[in-house]
DNA sequence: AATACTATTAACCGTATGGTGAATACAAGG
DNA sequence: CCTTGTATTCACCATACGGTTAATAGTATT
């Protein structure tokens, strides 16, 4: 029979509770009772397990951000279904992208939780792109670190702005139907880029695509603070 | 001289110093206090004003957002061109980016601030490139609703994300150097659609850009609600 | 200069919230 | 069965915050 006494149960519980409850409103938005009462837990636990809401914040983020870098990690080699790959790994997970948008709103500049794995993940994928520019496979005049951020956009845009989706498209980001009009959509840039005019090798291929994309630390005390 | 009381003059500068604070905090996040001290006002000037937080809210996204409609209304006819009017107006102006993003992270299903206007917007826009692409300006087999968000995305993501924008170029997405470098990268791609390979015209033009993209009411009470 | 009106201020209130002190109940070890 | 340690609960605090009541001081009008 189950153990009415279990701390790493109710740990799990609070976890899995804090993540829906700070994607939905963000550190200072969250309310900790709120949490508790959907980890079916009493509130004094929180504070007991993960000492501070922030503290438990700072937990999801770090947990979420390691899951996450495992599906970036196993990214094709060929460009056209690398962006496949990286709208499913960038746009699979709601709460993910909810997170990142929380930090990327909050941030005042303090360091953010992960920064050094982020930072290793666009430097492994720069290098890897550069590569792939030196063999010809993309065109010499593009910049590699706005294609980057452009092959990010790409995919995490429409989960950060649902209301502009549905209003653009009719259709919720979420909703099969966009996410198969959207591959189909980004396989037309993808295939062009491929098809490199700089050198006119016709098919394309990155080295594996790795990395992550992220989290971040705290704001000032149960806030939002400014981001620049 | 200076009229010691001036209602006009305090309703601006309250409105001043509440875009500044919403935009750093959001809704739920800004304090209504010191949107007062910024604006050098007593806080029951709010309220005076406004009736509350909430209504001063919707004041300041409402004024924001026609303010940028008009700014987007301007986009000329060639593809490429108005891509680059389309980076300059979506991200000219970061406090206008941040509400943007808190809306997209605070709204819960219900009517966003000038959703008819947004609608307009981008039926417009579709109706302007279903023409282009009738005339051959834009490859036939290219979703034009995913062109549309594609666009805001490609221009709006850096100053939305811009922990992940220096992450991957090394600068602040509001750094004139990033700027430059961003209209030159997004030149490309614009230049290669207008090269429209389905019909084959050579150079594109789209119908004027107008419209805008923007805003949206409050949430459970002062806090920040679930975005879907 | 008295009147009437309204912009402005000071003080206050109720509530919600993060966090804590201390009691309590369960489980394991002896 | 009793003790010991710890997981869990209950009651509570201090504070911050949105909002309000009521008094006050400019300003225009006559």
């Amino acid at each position: 029979m189950e153990k009415t006494r279990d701390l790493g149960r109710t740990r799990e519980r609070i976890l899995g509770a804090a993540l829906r409850e700070f994607a939905a409103h963000g550190l200072g938005g969250a309310r900790c009772g709120e949490i508790a009462r959907r980890a079916g837990v009493n509130k004094r636990m929180l504070f007991y397990c993960f000492g501070s809401k922030e503290a438990l914040y700072r937990e999801i983020l770090s947990r979420k951000f390691t899951e996450r870098a495992n599906f970036f990690e196993a990214a094709p080699d060929d460009l056209a279904a690398a962006i496949l790959h990286w709208y499913e790994a960038g746009s699979s997970d709601l709460e993910w992208v909810r997170l990142l948008e929380w930090e990327a709103l909050g941030a005042a500049g303090d360091k953010l939780v992960g920064e050094d794995a982020r930072r290793d993940y666009f430097s492994r994928t720069s290098a890897r792109l550069r590569r792939a520019q030196a063999r010809g496979r993309i065109p010499r005049d593009l910049d590699l670190s706005q294609l980057q951020i452009t092959m990010i956009a790409l995919t995490v845009f429409p989960l950060a702005f649902p209301q502009m989706t549905r209003l653009a498209t009719g259709l919720a980001p979420t909703d099969p139907r966009f996410r198969r009009k959207r591959q189909r959509f980004l396989r037309w840039p993808g295939e062009r880029l491929s098809a490199a005019p700089a050198t006119g090798t016709p098919s394309a291929s990155l080295s594996k695509g790795e990395g992550t994309v992220g989290n971040r630390a705290p704001r000032r005390a149960a806030r939002g603070a400014v981001g620049g």
